[in-house]
DNA sequence: ATTATCTATAGATCTATAGATAATGC
DNA sequence: ATTATCTATAGATCTATAGATAATGC
């Protein structure tokens, strides 16, 4: 379906039954992971069988790379208008949305293990990622962090703090501020310790 | 078993087998974690049949209590000993062993979902973990911090950053320099902004 | 006698295929 | 005619139970 295209009735319903699939699919990987999520349970909750579902996933991992690439859509804001705060906004928002945080979660942490169908999407994601926060670090700091790090350096350690707080909050959202906590972090990014602040 | 007890050579023999089944559980488990983990594949590691491997434990969510067990025996250490070099030591002695950090980090990610057994014990574990960083944090740094944060808001981004590298570093072990970043990030913790180094 | 291990098997799932039937809209 | 959805079902698993048999060592 290419952009030229007039989409007939039968096209539009089936993008809208394929976009119940998936939120239906999100739900379920966020309560079961990859491997426990069934296609019985995804279908269930959209009201169709298993095999009416397979008409528009024909197997379970091509809806997998389907939830996947749903993903990729929104995570797709070109590197130039991201900036830190714009982070620090991004996981206030992901705060108010647990669900999705889950199912990226534990889809990460799946994904390490072998021969896992979204391993490749998350090796190839974090690279990206890291490259473009690397970008947004430069644009922000130039070649030397306050820290004196490099961009590249501090970069991955970005992304980790983002993960980890993720992890540690899913499992105990009353103890654990995480928006407040990545803040935090940024402070210690943007410190610089040669300068006194008293 | 108690500690004045003397081992029967069939207590020894039932030990070791138990120790023997732990280890394959563990690399099972890393391949394909916890719920894609079948007791088949674990018993064929060292030889048993599935009923075999029942014996000893007698469900397959007892198999990763023990796992689990296994774990904390080995991170019992008093949090008095722990020192932030420690942790440097500890992320580079990981940086060595893919496949423990590939189990634990499988099974952080499947323990956010719902009902998994695991659960319980990593939303235990990292309320510990985090009050023994911030005694660390404590005997090193005081009240303070140099960035100005309490021990209590720079534990969870300590241990945020070793969990998120270990996923980085698992899906792309050639790009990212684990150790190396945790150095990075305990130097930006060690940094103090008031005072010139220049 | 106790422990270790096996065979047999029940009972649940799960994914995917084959093919029938109903509904929809050029 | 095409699309959506269903029933039936094959073929693989998977966990756990029951109960038999072999091995071990007070």
């Amino acid at each position: 379906m290419s952009y030229g295209d007039v989409m007939t009735t039968r096209a539009i319903r089936s993008a809208e039954r394929r976009a119940e699939i998936l939120r239906a699919a999100l739900e379920v990987i966020a309560e079961r992971g990859y491997r426990g999520a069934s296609l019985a349970a995804v279908a269930e909750r959209v009201g169709l069988t298993q095999q009416g579902l397979l008409h528009y996933f024909p197997t379970k991992e091509a809806l997998l790379v389907a939830v996947l690439a749903e993903r990729d859509k929104w995570d797709a804001m070109p590197d130039s208008q991201w900036r830190l705060d714009l982070l620090a906004s991004l996981t206030e928002y992901n705060a108010m949305r647990p669900g999705i945080v889950q199912t990226f979660s534990a889809l990460l942490g799946e994904s390490v293990t072998e021969e896992h169908p979204a391993r490749e999407f998350f090796t190839q994601r974090y690279e990206a990622v890291r490259a473009t926060m690397a970008q947004v670090l430069r644009a922000e700091y130039g070649e030397r962090l306050p820290s004196g790090l490099t961009p590249e350096r501090a970069a991955p350690l970005l992304v980790a703090v983002m993960d980890g707080l993720q992890y540690q909050w899913l499992l105990a959202p009353e103890d654990v501020d995480m928006p407040g906590a990545f803040r935090d972090f940024l402070t210690l990014l943007g410190e610089a310790p040669g300068v006194s602040e008293d």
